[in-house]
DNA sequence: TCCGATTGACACTGACTAGTGTACTTTGGT
DNA sequence: ACCAAAGTACACTAGTCAGTGTCAATCGGA
C-alpha cells in the first residue's frame, strides 16, 4: 500500500498503454466491476505484463487516479492562466473561465468518469491514499485558483477575506453545481443549461465578493 | 425495470427487514460488492424469500435508494419547518438550519451511504429511474426551500430574484461543501471545521442575497 | 384446528474473476 | 548475431456471486 513508489520496470509504452486503458475502463466500469482481463484486453497487453508492472488491481487503480489528477490540474492550471491573468470584464471573464473549466470535464471523460469511481470507493480507499489523491487533484486546483482571485482583489476588483474560502465558493457556484446536476458527465446537459447555471454562479458570487457590488 | 409498481406480496415486516438490511449494506458496500447473501444474513431473511418480494438485486436496490430518497426528504422536510419558520436573526438561522441539514447525513448514515452508492452509479442506472431518484431526493430538497426564501424575500430580509437558484446556491455553500469534503461522511470532520465551513458559506450566500447587505 | 400462503434451509448451476505458474517468443541494446 | 530482459499464451486454482429448484417448516386467518 506504499504509494508512488517509483517502478522502474519493464519498458515505458506498455505501461503508459497499460494505465491508459485502466483508466478508461475503470471509468467506465468502476473499480469492482472493472476486470484485469478486460483492461489487457483493452491495452492490448497480456495480463501477465500488468501484474509485472503492478502488483496489485488496487495498486494499479491508485497509481492511475493519481497520474490523472496530475494531469487534469496541469490543464486546468493553463485554463487559469488563459482566462484569469489579464482581466478585461471580470464578470465575463470568470464566466468564460468556469466554462471552460467545466468543459474540461467532458474533455478528459475518462479521467472524470474515474472521479467519479474514486468517490464512490472513497468508503474502500485508505484514508492517506485517498487524501493524497485530494490533495494532487482537487485540492491543488482551489490553491491554485485562490493566488489569481488575490491578485484581482489586489487591483481592487473584488473583496476577499480569505482568497482559499473565495476559490472554494467559487468552484462550488460553477462546476460544482454542473457536476453534481450532470453527475460528473453522466447524465448530459445542454450547453443553455450549463451556461445559465455557471453565470447565475458566477453572478452570484460577483454579488458575494466583487468590490464595486452593485 | 417498471419503477415503483405496487408489490402486495409477503408480509410486510419481511420486506421492510429487508429494505432495512439492503439499505445499510448497499450503503456500506456499494452495489456491486454488496451481496445478496449477505443483505439476507443482515435481515435475519432466507436469500430465496428476497427474490420473492424482488425480482433483482438491481430492483432491490432501486426500490430502496426511493424510498430511502422519500424518508430522508420528509425529516430534511422537518429542519426546514423549525428553522426557518419564523426568523429572528436571519445569518444565526441561516447557519443553524444548515448545521442541521448537515448533521442529517450522520443522522442517515446509511441513507447517504447509500447516495454514494447511487452517484457512483449514476452511470450504470437507466436514466429514467436516476431521475426519479433525483425528482424524489434532493431536487425535492431545493423545490421545498425555495418557497421559505422566498417568504423571508418577501418580508424584506432577502432579496431575491430565482428562489430556486438562490436555493440551490445556499445548498452548495453549505451542504454539498461540506458533504465533497467529508465524501458524505466517509471522511469525517470536526465539528469545528464544519461550523466554520457552514458559517463562511452562509455569510456568502447572505452577502449575495440579503437585502440589508452592510 | 385446518388450510393456503409464506418462508426457510440448502444444495446447486453457471458464470465470472484475481492472481499464479510455466514454457515459449519477442525485443532492444551491444 | 547474441543475450538478457520483457512480454505472451494459456492453463489453472480458488473463490465469489446471482439466481433457481425443492421440499419441509411455519404462520395467520377463518
Amino acid at each position: 500500500m506504499t504509494l508512488r513508489q517509483a517502478e522502474p520496470y519493464g519498458r515505458p509504452e506498455k505501461r503508459q498503454a497499460i494505465t491508459r486503458a485502466a483508466r478508461r475502463v475503470f471509468g467506465r466500469d468502476g473499480y469492482t466491476r472493472a476486470s484485469v482481463d478486460a483492461i489487457a484486453a483493452a491495452a492490448g497487453v497480456s495480463k501477465r505484463t500488468i501484474y509485472r508492472h503492478f502488483t496489485d488491481k488496487e495498486q494499479l487503480f491508485l497509481t492511475v487516479a493519481l497520474e490523472g489528477a496530475d494531469e487534469v490540474t496541469a490543464a486546468i492550471a493553463q485554463i487559469m492562466d488563459r482566462h484569469l491573468h489579464k482581466i478585461v470584464d471580470l464578470e465575463q471573464d470568470l464566466i468564460d473561465f468556469s466554462l471552460d473549466r467545466v468543459a474540461a470535464v467532458t474533455a478528459f471523460p475518462d479521467h472524470f468518469a474515474l472521479v467519479r469511481a474514486i468517490e464512490a470507493e472513497a468508503a474502500h480507499i485508505p484514508p492517506p491514499i485517498l487524501k493524497a489523491w485530494v490533495a494532487a487533484g482537487p485540492q491543488t486546483g482551489h490553491l491554485r485558483l485562490a493566488p489569481y482571485l488575490r491578485r484581482i482583489a489586489e487591483r481592487g476588483l473584488l473583496r476577499i477575506d480569505d482568497a482559499d474560502v473565495a476559490a472554494a465558493h467559487l468552484t462550488l457556484l460553477t462546476v460544482t453545481d454542473v457536476n453534481q446536476q450532470t453527475f460528473y458527465g453522466a447524465i448530459p446537459l445542454s450547453t443553455e443549461e450549463i451556461t445559465r447555471l455557471v453565470t447565475a454562479g458566477v453572478q452570484a458570487f460577483l454579488r458575494s465578493y466583487a468590490a464595486t457590488a452593485g
